[in-house]
DNA sequence: GATGAATGAGGATTCATTCAT
DNA sequence: CATGAATGAATCCTCATTCAT
């Protein structure tokens, strides 16, 4: 049963992390202050951690928020992004598609892009509190998508780890440009390379 | 002249620069405390405020040594990372001899990439003492791969962030991976496939 | 009349105070928090509060229920305790027999001695909420046992203070042993010292 | 090399000592507040923790003073204090001057007698950051106490027992009452009772 | 009878910086 | 060249308490 207190709280906690997300975002987890997100919420610091008991379980907080965003998002995108579960092997054309979805996707939420990038940074030193989920997480798509271009191409780890690269570059170059360019369709050209069509071998150019 | 006198100074100088470099790139700007620094140097704070004033001018010295180690370096490698000024343009082969020099050169110097991977994200915010600093470097090297790559593809524009985007893309995972994996060969892998050589267009894969 | 909602308000009630005098005799009132006692009764603060409405008063309730436990006591044990009200002065025998009740008592109520062994010390300063009290009561105590020796000694409230400063000494270094000595059997080796029978003024050693 | 810097430094420190154990005398050490000390120090905080790191350390550095102030006035009582080694064994007169020493430099230090009563009681917490000290030190007094008067009585431990319960005891009611009796001379009663002296035996009353 | 939300005051500690020496 | 002393502002967090529900 959701009462309607619940539905307030769950409102709450939703938009200080919603803040929560843009600050670490912009100044990172040591840069951002409990302090400056109150304001930002329109509540005192002690109001603020009623919510959340401390800075740390609050970032906690806010990855775990994202995780059960993306998981939304991904049953949404029914059979797209998960790699050949027993079946078939997908479709360079489907692997695309399903790359091309998460992209698209963060395009239209660059506060998010921005989380991430700066954690991945932050977060490569052992003593961050992000450090463990971040390792995970970057482990995990990597093996995710070193088993979809598994089936078509020789390396796919490396072939992975160059579709991983070109991704997370081109939106760290996206934010710093104000998100000027489009990055879809950067990513579509860049993609083409990495991952070509057998069709477009020979044409590429 | 330069007095012994003044080599000591500059021996602590580049001490200091270079510890800082490490604690910036672990912990970043915002989570760099000049305490921590001192200690790591064995000097007091006051003792180190005495060669750099502030902790803003500690990083933009940072910043300046690594513009002056980089170009060292690139004057150490005639003609090869500059772009095509005036006479023939570049062939392929030595734009990627160029850029492999780069990459090389950093897989020798974790610490600077560790540097710049946290600083690149930083710095997004236009508040950041590096912000202006990173953008004009951003910018530059984007137009320099730009300039370099215009003779050989369509749309070189998006080819150079292609190139920049998995050269940092790259690098991250490396220092994710405690630089477990060989930096240099997965990148020859992906540039072959970004700026493929014209009689590999064929044969790739 | 006492309804069966009160007797459950009063279990409650009885059970925050037990955990109050845990906690009190810990850390003592300065260190005793609201929130952890709130914990340890499975109550929020606010829920706590409720019964008691401040830290303060939660300290005199606290009080309060230890003189009523005391009266309690003490008329269970009838005759023994009081001094000679009007009577014949109580043998010395009867003396040492009521001393011994309280010793024996207490060795059976550590959280009690501790307590008290917190307090006394904390409420010497005129600020402390139990200050009051605990004046009181060491004056009572004090004029109890004067009034007690009177009849046996030259100089009965030297005698007192020294019989209290033994109580509460041994009570202490039993505290700090953690329970490990007999309480009972060396205050009847001190009392014998301090008080001594007349048939065995001759023969102690 | 003692330089006028030094004796500076050691004055405030001092200082700082001082009014350290007058507040926690005071309040014990929860109740005590860093920021009353700084101001009566004529300090801000961060100047006082610029002296002592932490309040804890603060603590052990108040304890530490003690110990080096008990030290001395030992060293300048030659002789008096330690138990027999080695010579004879130290006669009964001679114990009680020791004790009776005690309690006289007590008498002129109240504010030390008010940090003790306190820490012994807040100490007995394991958690407290005094009590391995105070369980040391009451456990070596204990021990001294034991051999300086076993060779007068039957039961030296308890005896012992029985002599520190009734010099703590003592000092706490003196404490009580303002120091508005004479701690001295009822020590000197006390005492006569615990230790009396042979040829007093039979004259006790 | 008990809760969750919220607060203002204060907790200790860290921060970068200044200044006299 | 370097230090120790000191500070004011900020850090995260805990405190006891109030109030609407």
């Amino acid at each position: 049963m959701v009462t309607l207190r619940d539905d307030v709280r769950a409102e709450r906690r939703a938009a200080i992390l919603e803040q929560a997300t843009a600050i670490v975002g912009e100044r990172g987890y040591n840069g951002f202050g409990i302090q400056e997100l109150a304001q930002r919420c329109g509540l005192t610091k002690a109001g603020l951690l009623h919510h959340f008991p401390s800075k740390e379980q609050l970032l906690i907080a806010v990855l775990r928020e994202r995780d059960r965003q993306d998981e939304i998002a991904v049953a949404a995108f029914p059979g797209v992004v998960e790699p050949g579960d027993g079946g078939d092997p997908a479709a360079l054309t489907t692997i695309r598609t399903s790359l091309r979805a998460i992209v698209s996707r963060n395009a239209t939420r660059p506060q998010f892009v921005r989380l991430y990038a700066m954690l991945r940074a932050e977060a490569l030193h052992p003593d961050h509190p992000a450090h463990a989920w971040f390792s995970n997480r970057e482990a995990a798509t990597l093996e995710m998508f070193t088993q979809m271009v598994a089936p078509h191409v020789d390396r796919p780890r490396s072939v992975a780890r160059q579709v991983k690269a070109l991704m997370s570059g081109l939106e760290l170059q996206w934010l710093r440009d104000g998100q000027r360019f489009d990055l879809v369709a950067e990513w579509d050209l860049g993609i083409a390379a990495l991952l070509p069509l057998p069709s477009a071998r020979n044409t590429q150019r």
